[in-house]
DNA sequence: GATGAATGAGCGTTCATTCAT
DNA sequence: CATGAATGAACGCTCATTCAT
């Protein structure tokens, strides 16, 4: 196809090129976009290929099927989040800080990213998040282990409750992931102080 | 059958005792299992009218269309949970031990009705949940109002954290909600002593 | 059913009875209804019963199908029609008034009564018209021969055009039914003057 | 294929002529002939598509849904049938001389498209057919004004009745509609003469 | 006879996926 | 490689007809 216009993604007169993970890159942004707002099956195949300026048949280039790119778009946002997360990160601080730290800046990660926020949450809340989740906990898969090694060190430093890993997890994120849902979903609007507040609190969840 | 009206019994002539709406039940528990399973779009109609041993057709008697389905199934399901929780309910006990009651309850009332709370996950995480919440933070609809006014008191006591009512819910629900999640996908199994010590965590949450 | 409150279809404390005539007639007049309003499949039969204020089943107590009934309706129409256009009619009067009285007693019919006239319509531009049509071209069903032999003795009279009898009925109630249309769907409004004008233009048509 | 345009021809490398929207062009002939024969609810989509021999999700290509295939396959008709009608049209001749040159063509092309004229019978009874009408009337749509303006000119010159015009239309086409579907069931069978002879009691109908 | 709950084939429509170009 | 027209299985839903009561 020639002078095309939608999209940049042939060779044009100024020579601007987008190269094949260009093209990857849109399909997964466009498959954000679509599928925080709308669900799943909110988001066809070929709405997504629309919005990423690109054929239907492309998007099967780069992902074997629709729960391929599902799943991988998953891991894309995770491996988008950790990074954010961990910066200024101390892993020498005291147990509580730590906790505090890693906290508030996951639930400001989440509120000022509501997309990511809003297709994690579609994500857990399916098949494929079970899935993933069981393969995490048999093992199969390496997820960021940053929480599990401060909530297994806080255990034997005796700082944190003697309670199974899983529900230390459950009082840590829970509250966390309902409180960035009402923000975003706008039942509420968390301010720095309210965000610390909250943390706070779900440290005196999981802390003896 | 003379005058029976929704829900009564009624003996028929061969001495067998037929619920009215026999099919309604049916199609029901099949709704509940097949979309606590599979999600709402693993639960197409005719899988729910198959399940329910009854012609795909006959759904449509009994609920407008599938959309009604889900939320009288959520409202039957509400209807369901609220009088076992608060049985032996003490509204004059102190705030701490009503709260631990209502916890307990509830966190045990998921793990014996499992496809109850794997319904009530996939319907709050859907645009029927929100839709549903929103309507209920307006106050166009009426709920269970009893955890509502616990925080209230508890807040004017100074016994809760001074925290919008929101942020307490996401505090004592959200780790109730994602342990009841785990041991129903089998992640963990929580036997009596676990639910309490859980239920105490969340209370070390919101209590000042 | 006993103390039914819709309808009178049963023995009442006043000893009124609904004979089973009193019942088909309920069917047809609702079925009359229903189709002029909303066409053929405008009209379920569940819609018809309802209508008719009997059970769904009963309607096929009197036609064995939804085909049966509508042939039968058409029947009853046609029945009804011709002696109202009929009255008056003076077979002894000039080929001239004779039309002019029928087609004007005619088109007065179906402005007087506008479900007749929308389900005859209806039912002529269906394949149970094109079916009906054929069975009385073929001799096969008896149909009001009034206008038929008028139209012989007009032609051997030498009074009207020497035409194929099909012609001329195309060329007496094709405008008599178009305008009768337009009045029911409101695109004019006949007054007694226009009716008269109308027909006296269709004698044009078919006149020497 | 480059630069086509809807209804271009195309040489592909193979050297085959294929006209863009081969498709859709079956798809609106599989249409018109089954609506033609059986009406528009004797005519299923997937029973089109098959006629076609199209996958029946191909149409929805075409045609947004049913309504939309309905209604333009209606002006494709009338987009066809007016240039026919039109050739050698002579604007400048009497007002007699052209109803019958417009009246023999308009009923020439329905004998010889008798698919056309039923499909066109199915539209314009039906609720389509209705909104169309009334759409035209108020003027939100622009037809073949033709005839219109024949009619207006007539009636200034004092050449025809002084009717309503909806009226001189009923008399001129009330007929000729109606041996155009008498002769396409068989009813009768016109030839050069009859036609002739029928437009002419047409324009007997309307002159003065 | 009369009922109306139950049926299931059939409808219009969607969308993940394929494949000729 | 990239495309997007084409596919057809599967969906939610309707309704003529049946039959136990």
């Amino acid at each position: 196809m020639r002078f095309a216009i939608k999209g940049m993604n042939v060779h044009s007169a100024k020579g601007v090129v987008m190269t094949k993970s260009d093209k990857r890159e849109e399909v997964v942004r466009a498959a954000l976009e679509l599928i925080a707002e709308n669900g799943f099956h909110g988001a066809p195949m070929a709405m997504i290929a629309e919005r990423a300026n690109v054929g239907a048949g492309t998007i099967y280039r780069y992902f074997e099927n629709k729960d391929v790119l599902i799943n991988e778009l998953y891991q894309d946002l995770e491996e988008r989040m950790y990074p954010v997360i961990l910066e200024r990160y101390e892993p020498d601080n005291p147990i509580r800080e730590r906790f505090l730290h890693l906290g508030t800046e996951l639930l400001r990660y989440f509120i000022e990213n509501p997309l990511d926020f809003r297709y994690l949450e579609q994500f857990h809340n399916s098949p494929f998040g079970v899935a993933f989740r069981r393969d995490k906990m048999l093992g199969k898969k390496e997820g960021c282990n940053v929480f599990r090694e401060l909530f297994e060190v806080g255990i034997s430093l005796q700082v944190l409750k003697d309670l199974p890993l899983v529900i230390l997890f459950a009082l840590a994120f829970g509250p966390l992931l309902a409180v960035a849902r009402d923000h975003i979903l706008g039942f509420i609007t968390l301010d720095e102080d309210m965000i610390s507040k909250t943390i706070e609190a779900c440290w005196d969840g999981i802390r003896r």
